[in-house]
RNA sequence: GCUGCUGUAGCUCAGUCGGUAGAGCAACUGAUUCGUAAUCAGUAGGUCGCCAGUUCGAUUCCGGCCAGCAGCACCA
């Protein structure tokens, strides 16, 4: 006799066990429509579930985010239960729910965007058909049996690694079966709104030493509007693709010769320039030093830091005729350590917070460039903070809120925390990362704030915290890291003198905040869509004439607003004004500053904007004094962000 | 690095079922001097990514390489 109770703190008795379905169809006809699965005490089951004891439970439609999780799981099956019927040979595998989608792995010939069409047209078909998907519970030998009898074998597999003698379930819709843990829509005919996105490699158990698969990757919605805004959304990525942008506003190229390292043009070396000064200032102002250490440095160092022997093969190295090997710096760390060895450190000079605009170089695989984003050169906003066991704690926290403060600066507000632990692959002893662990974990708890753990992910010589942050368009980057490391300094036997006057060992934070300045430079773009917020602007404002008989004026005006410490482009082209305004615009400049007859008899600029919009909602500002422009523009540069 | 796809003028792209290529924009020249997102006309510009092979003939077909794109793997 079991008595539900349902969200709202209702109760419900039946004389009999229900279905999820069933109670569904008590509530009303709608919600049994609607119904695609039931939270059945906190536990997620199909609708076909019978209810046999009292339990709290709650009917999953689409409008729940655990509903469209399992539409998306559901339509996996269906694009497997697609394939299979155009592609019997095809063998399947595994098919999970991510982020906005799902993907499905198949072991089959290498898929086209033909092929990709033609499968989506047939789950599209049987979709229509509206199969009900039923669950069947076999026990685990019978299924390695069956999936082995039918060619299976990858999914064969997959159930011999469950425990012997345990039951596993399997979904059947029509005549596809899978095995899945479930739960999954009551029939075909609830998945409406999915598209399927692109097909791409992807190796079986994601090990690059096994077989390549076919994976098929799409999207699946609750309603046909959120699959069209995220297809819109997309759209918007793409528009927003900072190797794109570079292209367009001539920022900086790329050309065979140089796989992976960038050719800055003027206004991309304007940008990255400024952001090295604003570090440069921040570093300053929070009591770093900047120093400055070799590219080419001899193996034998790179043998005791242990680079070469972890990452040998990424290094890019080079031979001299006296047959001594030296490679290019992938790291700065060995020569900050070079130059803390330099003289006797006393404890009064801890801690000591060495900065350094290190270019380093990483062989990386080709496969993995891309664009700024993953580049072979790069230039880190690199720091070593040598300091006291004691010190290490409180220099994390200083770190940590510098981070979030700049970022905050550069328009960006959601930052997420990550912490690696100890990985395999390590040097130093356990005693030694139990320390640095806690110490960052305990900065971060003194400070309040949230993080997530990443066991197994920290770097050879010490665990990390990583910065994540969220760009305008919801997308996550990976910038920041802080780093505590009481390795190296042992291995490069560093030393300080203590108050007692005994020789002891610092620690040493490696932070970069920006982390990549390239990277950061692409990311920047694509969170401003290429409209970079004034003070970061390469050019920030240009002045035009509308004919030949204001150049003089016009280039007075750019004149004064240079000597105002403006970046000012002139154009006194022979073009129509709406030539030239339609060509600045596309650049995405942030001002552009009008003068004609009126102007110039006046003594006056004609303003039209970028971002700001006047009461009429036009960029049209109108006409203005040249110290009202040259105040609003100052201010809106010191003020760091976009106009409005 | 792996799988698949792509590489034609400065940019965006069309084209050749094998007979050495075309548009728009940009550039250059001339005319136009114009009030908030493209004025008109003319000129010039390419060993069709590179190297081999097949062929009377290859940008086109085959093979190798390089680079890029998507995903995977990697990311000190």
């Amino acid at each position: 006799m079991p008595v539900l109770t349902l969200p709202d703190g209702s109760q419900r008795s039946f004389a009999q066990p229900v279905t999820v379905a069933e109670v569904a169809a008590a509530i009303g006809p709608g919600l049994a429509k609607s119904a695609l699965a039931g939270r059945l005490d906190g536990r997620l089951v199909d609708t076909s579930h019978r209810i046999e004891a009292d339990a709290r439970l709650a009917i999953v439609t689409a409008k729940d985010a655990e509903g469209v999780e399992i539409i998306r799981h559901s339509t996996a099956h269906l694009l497997a239960h697609a394939l299979k019927e155009l592609m019997p040979e095809a063998q399947v595998t595994i098919g999970p729910v991510i982020d906005n989608g799902f993907y499905y792995d198949f072991a089959c010939r290498p898929l086209t965007p033909e092929d990709l069409a033609a499968i989506e047209k047939r789950m599209g078909e049987l979709a229509k058909k509206d199969f009900p998907v039923t669950r069947e519970v076999w026990s685990r030998d019978q299924a390695v049996e069956f999936f082995k009898s039918i060619g299976e074998r990858y999914k064969a597999e997959l159930i011999e690694a469950i425990p012997a003698g345990e039951e596993v379930s399997l979904y059947r819709e029509g005549d596809f079966i899978d095995l899945c843990r479930g739960p999954h829509v009551p029939s075909t005919g609830k998945l409406r709104h999915f598209k399927l996105m692109k097909v791409a490699g992807a190796y079986w158990r994601g090990d690059s030493r096994n077989e390549m698969l076919q994976r098929v990757y799409g999207t699946a919605w609750a309603k046909q509007e959120e699959l069209d805004a995220y297809l819109h959304m997309l759209e918007e990525a793409e528009k927003r693709d900072h190797r794109k942008l570079g292209q367009q506003l001539g920022l900086f190229h790329f050309q065979e010769e140089a796989p992976g390292a960038v050719f800055w043009h003027p206004h991309g070396w304007r940008l990255f320039l400024d952001l090295i000064g604003y570090m440069r200032q921040r570093q300053e102002a929070a009591g770093y030093v900047e120093v400055n250490t070799p590219d080419v440095m001899d193996r034998a160092l790179w043998e005791i830091s242990g680079h070469w022997h972890n990452y040998r093969d990424h290094m890019f190295t080079t031979q001299t005729e006296d047959e001594r090997v030296f490679a290019l710096k992938p790291m700065n760390c060995p020569g900050g350590v070079a130059l803390f060895k330099q003289g006797v450190k006393s404890y009064r000079d801890l801690p000591l917070r060495m900065a350094e605009f290190g270019k380093v170089h990483r062989y990386e695989p080709s496969g993995a460039l891309h664009g700024l984003l993953r580049v072979r050169h790069f230039t880190q906003d690199d720091a070593h903070i040598f300091c006291t066991e004691e010190q290490m704690e409180e220099e994390c926290r200083n770190v940590v809120a510098l981070i979030l403060d700049i970022y905050r600066e550069f328009g960006f507000a959601q930052v997420r925390i990550k912490l690696s632990t100890r990985p395999e692959k390590r040097i130093g002893s356990d005693a030694t990362w139990d320390k640095l662990e806690a110490a960052l974990s305990n900065a971060l708890d003194r400070m309040g704030m949230a993080y997530d753990r990443f066991p197994g992910e920290g770097a050879f010589y010490g665990p990390k915290l990583e910065f994540v942050l969220r760009d305008a368009i919801g997308r996550d980057w990976q910038c920041g890291t802080l780093q505590v490391d009481m390795n190296l300094p042992e291995r490069f036997d560093i030393h300080y003198v203590a108050a007692d006057n005994t020789h002891r060992r610092p620690v040493m934070l490696h932070r970069a905040l920006f982390g990549s300045l390239e990277r950061f430079a692409g990311i920047l773009l694509e969170h401003y869509a290429g409209a970079l917020p004034l003070w970061l602007a390469p050019v920030q404002a240009v002045v035009m004439n509308i004919s030949a008989a204001q150049a003089d004026y016009a280039e007075t005006v750019a004149k004064k607003l240079r000597e105002a410490g403006l970046r000012v482009d002139c154009d006194l082209r022979g073009e129509k004004i709406n030539y030239k305004i339609r060509e600045h615009s596309l650049l995405k400049r942030p001002y552009l500053v009008v003068v004609g007859d009126q102007e110039k008899a006046a003594g006056w600029v004609a303003v039209r904007s970028r971002d700001a919009r006047d009461a009429r909602g036009s960029p049209d500002l109108g006409q203005m004094s040249l110290a009202e422009l040259i105040e609003r523009l100052t201010l809106e540069r010191a003020g760091k962000g976009v106009a409005v």
